[in-house]
DNA sequence: ATATTTTGCACAATCGATATAGTAATGATG
DNA sequence: CATCATTACTATATCGATTGTGCAAAATAT
């Protein structure tokens, strides 16, 4: 047994009375092209094999200057809708033979930039960078390194994005919970309200926009007195649950929530009160999570369309045009799986 | 500007007019111990910082045989549990310094082999194995190469590993349904079912042999049809809660749930009952989500303590003694945060 | 002033794989 | 038979950082 470590070209070479230039050429399958007799080739492989060899990727990324890493940063994993995303980033890199690589980031801009340095380092061939905080900056540095980057869910503007219609789900989530609310109590459902997210970018404030849009047009009025958007921490959305609850005397007939962080956080609160408090209240949640959509009482959710995202994120990033543009994908409503009827 | 690529440490060599061995010193805070001089270690410090270098880590690793890369491998993203575990992974990887890597292997054998291949030519210099189909293999592996192994959720013959109490756990998860069952409708509340997870691993044996022992004890009878472990495939799962409507004539007064992945197969089945399927019904699920908590019928989950697991795991990982234990860490309960009473 | 120690740094080998250039042996061509 | 082409390789430089060794110059001791 050898002292210790793994098996390199030069063992292989040294066993098959070879040498180490021939061993990589008869490994990397460019054997052919190196003009290696096919036997020497077939020999070596088949020593390579019973050896359990396998490439030292890091010798091999030094040497080309690549790695077959492909990063991807997400701002959280513990979200359905990022773990998604993750699932899907893992399946379109296997299918390129490619090392995926996500790292969270927890929407800290510094440690965005930490990692993505760190990211760099390590030479990944490309960045997929999702919900970041400042995308273009993440650019900026990989744009430096020659390093492509692509980014989803929030857009840039020194990379291709690929975002979902945000103004479309939440029109169709704004309506959808009028909707429902109107079904079940008619006209008179007093004030709906909007919970979670940050004004400051760009998903929340196309979202915000369509729910003004059709609050102004379905009910005539809409005020910023009904938006809570000030941050993605679910304890800031228990607190302006609470003040909705307070403000509104009980729980309103109309939520819209603004990701699944918020809805964890407002269910916090909720947990709190009676199952009575919950007879009138129609949820609207953007971004979907299986177990959410069977509350106690309607949620109706926002599906994003991942595969399509990731597979278009991936287009991109292989296309040769340098385009830098922004890809709006359709999102799609779930319906609540519970609909009980309490009045 | 330079052709192309990241600065290295011959370019500041080369501008601070020094060699590459002073650089690697003076970056690398071995300049005290190789005697370089304080100003010179400063300058070629600010220069560093001034063209924003950063380490190649991939000839670092190389040099050195270890990359500062530590990979985790869990069954999926997509669950709760999961992403809590790599959340966790993250934190205590971070804090010393070192990059994470997790990447999901589907409960596949041979995605699993694949990917621990691949993460060992990338020269990772430990590998944590998260609820591994055949943990001793991968262990086998490793030890082929010096990367040590620490087994997490599902224990291991070659490795330390760290596993959830299971017994524990489903011993307090079945007298919890059985409890409120009770409490809601007395004594006659006819046959308690199993759902999910997969009778060949040990978690599942374990938590199997509660359920079965806290049944007998307090139901003085129990039987293997009450039993349904046959994959953690929700679709799986979707089919055998069909099978127990059937067979129950209407949903059970009390279903223990192994894992969350069976109860979303499960609540796919359930979302095509009407709601008055679900007054008698009290589900417990091994493993918390937080949506999941908040059903419109009682759900009590078991909590796996994740951030004492993940401690532990680095604790063990890095502690010098190299024994083959397994660590038990205690779960706890999570009552339902909905009661409604239909009765 | 000479010998010795300390300081401060440069040189060169190394990690493992790859790519370019080179070479010996054989075969084909005029 | 000399020339050229082809085959089947080997030798070597390279990627960027680390590290053991070597070697002046400066500082100190004698």
């Amino acid at each position: 047994m050898k002292k210790s470590g793994k098996t390199t070209i030069y063992d292989i070479a040294r066993v098959t009375g070879t040498s180490a230039s021939t061993v990589s050429a008869a490994l990397s399958g460019s054997w052919e092209r190196r003009r290696i007799k096919e036997s020497t080739a077939i020999e070596i492989q088949r020593v390579a094999k019973e050896r359990g060899y396998t490439a030292n990727l890091q010798a091999r990324g030094l040497r080309q200057a690549r790695s077959g890493l492909v990063g991807m940063i997400v701002p959280a994993h513990t979200n359905r809708y990022f773990s998604t995303l993750s699932n899907a980033f893992e399946s379109e890199a296997r299918a390129r033979g490619l090392c995926p690589i996500i790292v969270s980031t927890l929407r800290d801009p510094e440690e965005e930039h930490r990692t993505v340095e760190t990211l760099i380092s390590y030479a990944i061939d490309s960045l997929f960078v999702v919900g970041a905080t400042n995308p273009d900056s993440i650019t900026e540095l990989c744009s430096d390194v020659n390093i492509k980057v692509v980014n989803l869910d929030l857009p840039g503007t020194k990379a291709p994005s690929i975002i979902t219609d945000d103004y479309l789900g939440s029109e169709l989530l704004t309506r959808a919970i009028l909707k429902s609310t109107k079904a079940r109590f008619g006209e008179d459902f007093g004030k709906i309200y909007f919970i979670g997210g940050s004004k400051s970018d760009y998903a929340t404030a196309q979202r915000i926009k369509a729910f003004k849009d059709v609050m102004l047009a379905e009910c005539g009025e809409v005020s910023d007195s009904q938006i809570f958007a000030n941050s993605y921490d679910p304890n800031a959305s228990t607190k302006d649950a609470e003040t909705i609850f307070q403000m509104n005397g009980g729980l309103p007939y109309g939520l819209f929530v603004n990701s699944t962080f918020a809805f964890e956080g407002i269910l916090r609160y909720f947990s709190n009160l009676p199952i009575e408090s919950f007879n009138n209240i129609t949820v609207g949640c953007y971004d979907y999570d299986p177990f959410a959509s069977f509350m106690h009482f309607p949620v109706i959710m926002v599906r994003q369309n991942v595969n399509n995202m990731m597979a278009e994120a991936f287009r991109v990033m292989e296309s040769d045009v340098e385009k830098i543009e922004i890809i709006k994908i359709k999102p799609a409503l779930v319906q609540p799986r519970t609909m009980p009827d309490r009045r």
